[in-house]
RNA sequence: GCCCCCAUCGUCUAGUGGCCUAGGACAUCGGCCUUUCAAGCCGGCAACAUGGAUUCGAAUUCCAUUGGGGGCACCA
């Protein structure tokens, strides 16, 4: 996996990675981590720390890169320039390259000159007949040159893709593309190439994007007299109108997702299916299901929308299937974002089982349990009245309720139960009718984990306390 | 404009000539369960872009059309 440190990792590369780690894990070869930072001028501070952070998280482990080294380090392509400098040197000597001495402003008038022209875009080749005094003449008045590979004008350039199958470019159809820059960095094609030769890299699995330059590396491979490796582009991450993910679609971050409350075997499972099938029924599947069963040939030349309702449910599924301590621990930090003072460990450990089966987020946590550990409720005493009833039958409910309530023997389910379903009764309503006054006066929500187990938890002085507490609000607004 | 790629339910997909009156999952809509919510269970709706060709037979092969995407930088 190559990315280049200019942004965040973002969840279609995220995917990228994983097939790479995947198809590596899969093989029992190494899965490799480089840093393309050969734009300069695109450079983000941070940005490999995101995307080694974002990796890790998702447990995709590298066994070469650039914080742990390797037999072909740098991992770094700043740190190369030299490798290239000499390939590019080699190429200029055999005849497969030459030096240009075109102004960036007559390269974009020539291009809008094509355009208008309706003629195909491209360098039209003026440097490559440059005599050597030419070319001096350009470096004495200070005109730092670029290296351009020499494309032959005919034949054409195919190769296999392990994904789309069999492609073929007329070589015509490609420019003379700069390989290294007159910064003196080298272009991505340049770089990509003497890299992978050097480090022995067998499959390149990259983005969709790249496949209509992979002719312009394999003519390169060719000019070096290299065996190039095996490639397979992968489809887009689409957003919801079909166009490529980008920031326009949302949360592109992958870091975004974490924190969003998403479980990281939730993307790895959720992300593996974007764009790869095991077979027509199994989608929930853990890492070690997917690296056996995953396989080049089974991955879809078509792009996917990156589904969010179906993310949300397999989170929801792999949320469930945490045990208790595992989600307590990772629902944690985000009760701490919105919770003072830190929620005491044994109350916790028995609020939890009552909202792990109903977060489908982490985030939600600390929204589904807010009333387990605030102390004033704040809502709408017109919520206290159910289905059917009136102000004064709901009062009269919460006071009878409250007065029972005081002297039950156990505050615990089997009495609550016995006390309460009777009481409906003799109240002249529905269990459900008074259960939903008590859940409303108790909680301050009209959703809420069942009833008795909320209140065994809350504790029965805080039940009566907020019980009388409804007691007042309603009076005041009747 | 030129080059390349792609095309099955709203979405992710299964399907590589007969097993397809096209299967699964998410979403959605009913129902069951139930003190609310969630979960679970049962069921419904819903797709082979179009036109030709090949074949006894085509979602599956071929060609065109249409539509979509990507590329065409001293960015990756």
């Amino acid at each position: 996996f190559a990315p280049s440190p200019t942004g965040s990792l973002h969840v279609g590369g995220a995917r990228t990675a994983l097939f790479n780690y995947l198809f590596a894990r899969h093989n029992g070869g190494a899965f490799i981590l480089r840093i393309e930072d050969t734009d300069r001028a695109r450079f983000v501070e941070g940005s490999v720390k995101d995307h080694t952070e974002g990796l890790k998280w998702l447990g995709l482990d590298w066994d070469e890169g650039p914080d742990i080294g390797g037999d072909f380090a740098p991992y770094f392509q700043s740190q190369r320039l030299s490798l290239y400098h000499a390939a590019a040197a080699k190429l200029v000597a055999r005849g497969n390259a030459y030096y240009c001495y075109c102004s960036p402003e007559r390269l974009d008038s020539m291009r809008k000159d094509q355009m208008a022209r309706k003629l195909p875009t491209g360098y039209d080749r003026a440097c490559r007949s440059l005599t050597r005094d030419d070319c001096a003449r350009h470096e004495a008045a200070g005109v730092k040159p670029v290296v351009r590979f020499k494309v032959p004008d005919e034949g054409r350039t195919g190769f296999t893709d392990a994904i789309y199958g069999d492609i073929v470019f007329e070589n015509r159809s490609i420019d003379d593309f700069v390989m290294l820059k007159s910064d003196g960095f080298p272009t991505y094609h340049l770089a990509n190439v003497v890299d992978d030769h050097a480090m022995q890299i067998s499959h390149v699995i990259r983005a969709e994007e790249w496949l209509s330059s992979t002719p312009r590396h394999l003519l390169m491979y060719q000019a070096f007299g290299f065996e190039p490796p095996l490639y397979a582009h992968v489809p887009d991450v689409l957003g919801s109108d079909r166009r490529k993910l980008s920031k326009r679609h949302g949360d592109v971050a992958l870091a975004m997702y974490r924190e969003k409350g998403y479980l990281p075997e939730t993307m790895f499972n959720f992300l593996s299916l974007l764009g790869w099938s095991l077979d027509d029924k199994t989608d929930l599947m853990t890492r070690s299901q997917v690296i056996d069963a995953f396989s080049l040939d089974r991955v879809s030349r078509t792009g996917g929308i990156f589904n969010v309702e179906k993310l949300d449910w397999m989170n929801g599924v792999y949320i469930r299937g945490l045990s208790l301590d595992d989600f307590t621990s990772r629902a944690l930090p985000f009760l701490e974002q919105t919770l003072e003072p830190k929620p005491d460990p044994d109350y916790l450990k028995r609020v939890m089982p009552l909202v792990q089966e109903r977060a489908k987020k982490l985030t939600e946590v600390p929204v589904l349990a807010r009333f387990f550990f605030v102390e004033a409720l704040d809502y709408d005493p017109k919520l206290l009245v159910a289905k059917n009833m009136t102000v004064e039958s709901t009062l009269h409910a919460l006071e009878v309720s409250a007065r029972r309530l005081m002297s039950i023997p156990a505050f615990d389910e089997p009495s609550l139960e016995s006390l309460l379903r009777p009481l409906a009764e003799e109240l002249g309503l529905k269990a459900g009718q008074l259960f939903s006054v008590l859940r409303t006066a108790v909680t301050g929500e009209v959703a809420t984990p069942p009833l008795f187990q909320t209140m065994v938890v809350l504790g029965q002085d805080r039940c009566l306390k907020r019980i009388g507490e409804a007691i007042n609000n309603l009076r005041q607004t009747a």
